[in-house]
DNA sequence: CGCGTGAGGGTTAACCCTCACGCGGTGCTTTAAT
């Protein structure tokens, strides 16, 4: 039997799934070939299938990784609702005692786990990195993997460390799964997990039954009425999308108080309380969830009418993520965004400050001393675990960190840069990582601000081209998109040519719009120029 | 980075301005005390 024959029949027979579509059948072919693959596609787009159909027919367990454990005990849920022991799945994480680790273990080392369900955090940990190793894992998946991106650098930085733990694990093929990742991200993803060669499989990107609209406001006096006006004429359910906790339960209390029955959702709620506000809305108990980014993966709701957002997004990256929640049944669905030019100031915030070059000596030092634990480097600097964790993979980076054989440690590598030429090279990479943020944040005050088609302008923004305008935007309805369309000049360099502007070093031209075109950098991000400028001068070769 | 807040000073006395300061998201983990 060949091998589409065998995903086929594996498809039908275990999960019950009769067709697979040709990008699942793509990136599933690839992985059986014993190739890594990232693929790019839609919550509910069937994502899953890529890994859990090849995992029943490679010989040894699959891992997979996932950033919630809310979300894994879905997906573990999801599995055993097949009632299939060739389906078992396991979770290795904190929620489990040691006692079922224990058991959990087990049953991997023996064979009966198809699944191991694990945090990033589990695999930084040697014990249980060996225990998995032992079993002889035949498939890695990486779900969310935009996390890598997102979160690795600051928030949760054993997200860095994956791609070493799939070099311990042998390296068998692996899958970075995600919703939207722009180039930039991608090439993270990539990189990161050390990805060989990938297949690299993006779904379309348009949303043609979601409406876009963005409407800047002066003040939140004005933003609030705005909002309101608009949810008095829509339907529920939909998200109010807010940059705090706080504005989360005031703008809840306020839109309850005017008739509109809102439900708060952030970070800072208790984790029972979180999951009980969660199941109401996806039971249509409650109509309007007003959330912080905290109300976002795992999200699979068909019918949400719409999401609006009351403050800017970091990115297109995450209001592309936000607003796709909306519509997933392909009914009629809107998105609005109301935004200040004031929103930008917390968001830039958010993306965090340059470490100091005192603690990356320090820590270089005393790294130079010695291999140490994490906790020793903890006692040894005085930085806190975040702090810490950022910083060592900002100076392994530079060459100026590394593992230490397998027992978690931390190590000077043996040609290591003097302490201060090390510390120096690791602030350039942090000054690049933050000046790349922040041309996102660029990217996403101008897919606010443009007269132009929104639904182009994001689609040019992940490296996608829509020939005509979408037809489904605020602009598109008053003519705008037609008129800046129209005066649009004819580029110089063809719509994704590889172009070199003498400070800013290589790009790719991702679009053009009225006298503008936009080119992704590859060391300093996304930079919008003026055609006429770049043409007189000869910016760009 | 930029907002809201409260203290303090200045004063045509009940308010006005200035300035400093705190605050702000995302979740894993592990552990100590009830």
């Amino acid at each position: 039997m060949d091998v589409t024959s065998q995903l086929r029949a594996a498809a039908r027979e275990r999960f019950g799934w009769d067709e697979l579509r040709p990008e699942q059948a793509i990136a599933m072919h690839a992985l059986m070939a014993g190739r890594d693959a990232l693929v790019v596609a839609p919550t509910g787009g069937g994502k899953s299938a890529i890994y859990q159909v090849p995992a029943t027919l490679l010989p040894g367990p699959t891992v997979v990784v996932s950033p919630l454990l809310a979300l894994q005990t879905d997906q573990i849920a999801g599995l055993a609702e097949r009632g299939d022991d060739a389906l078992a799945a396991v979770r290795l994480s904190s929620a489990e005692g040691a006692t079922a680790q224990r058991a959990a273990l087990e049953r991997l080392q023996s064979g009966q786990v198809e699944y191991v369900f694990v945090t990033p955090e589990q695999l930084a940990d040697p014990e249980k990195l060996a225990a998995i190793r032992a079993a002889r894992p035949s498939l890695i998946a990486v779900d969310e993997a935009h996390c890598i991106s997102a979160w690795g650098y600051d928030f949760r930085p054993d997200y860095l460390q994956l791609g070493r733990a799939i070099r311990e694990l042998g390296h068998p093929p692996v899958v970075a799964l995600t919703a939207t990742a722009s180039p930039p991200v991608r090439e993270d993803i990539i990189g990161r997990l050390g990805l060989a060669d990938p297949e690299v499989v993006i779904t379309g990107l348009d949303r043609p039954n979601l409406f876009l609209e963005a409407v800047q406001c002066v003040d939140d006096e004005q933003r609030r009425q705005r909002l309101l006006d608009r949810l008095q004429q829509s339907s529920p359910p939909g998200i109010v999308y807010v940059a705090t906790r706080r504005a989360a339960e005031e703008l809840a209390a306020w839109l309850t108080d005017t008739g509109i029955p809102a439900t708060a959702y952030h970070g800072g709620m208790a984790v029972r309380e979180r999951r009980r506000r969660h199941e109401a809305f996806a039971a249509d108990e409650v109509p309007v969830m007003v959330a912080t980014s905290a109300f976002g993966m795992g999200i699979d709701k068909p019918n949400i009418r719409w999401v609006n957002h009351v403050s800017l997004p970091d990115s297109p990256d995450s209001y592309f993520q936000e607003i796709g929640r909306a519509g997933r049944d392909g009914e009629p669905a809107q998105a609005l965004l109301l935004y200040r030019a004031e929103d930008t100031g917390l968001r830039k915030f958010f993306t965090g400050g340059l470490p100091a070059t005192n603690d990356l000596i320090r820590l270089a030092e005393a790294l130079h001393a010695g291999p140490k634990s994490r906790t020793q480097l903890r006692e040894k600097t005085g930085l806190g675990p975040r702090k810490l964790g950022e910083l060592l993979s900002l100076l392994e980076e530079v060459g100026a960190a590394a593992a230490a054989g397998r027992g978690g440690k931390w190590r000077s590598p043996a040609y290591t840069p003097p302490l201060e030429q090390a510390a120096e090279a690791a602030l350039e990479q942090a000054q690049r990582r933050q000046t790349v943020q922040r041309s996102r944040l660029d990217m996403m005050r101008n897919l606010a601000d443009t007269t132009a088609c929104r639904g182009q302008t994001l689609l040019a923004y992940f490296g996608e081209h829509l020939d005509q305008p979408c037809g489904h935007c605020d602009n598109c309805l008053t003519g705008a998109a037609r008129e800046v369309e129209a005066s649009g000049e004819a580029g110089p360099y063809p719509v994704h040519s590889r172009v070199t502007h003498p400070e800013w070093g290589g790009g790719t031209v991702l679009r053009y719009s009225g006298d503008q075109m936009t080119v992704l950098f590859d060391d300093v991000g996304y930079k919008t120029l003026s055609v006429p400028v770049v043409e007189e001068q000869g910016l760009l070769t």
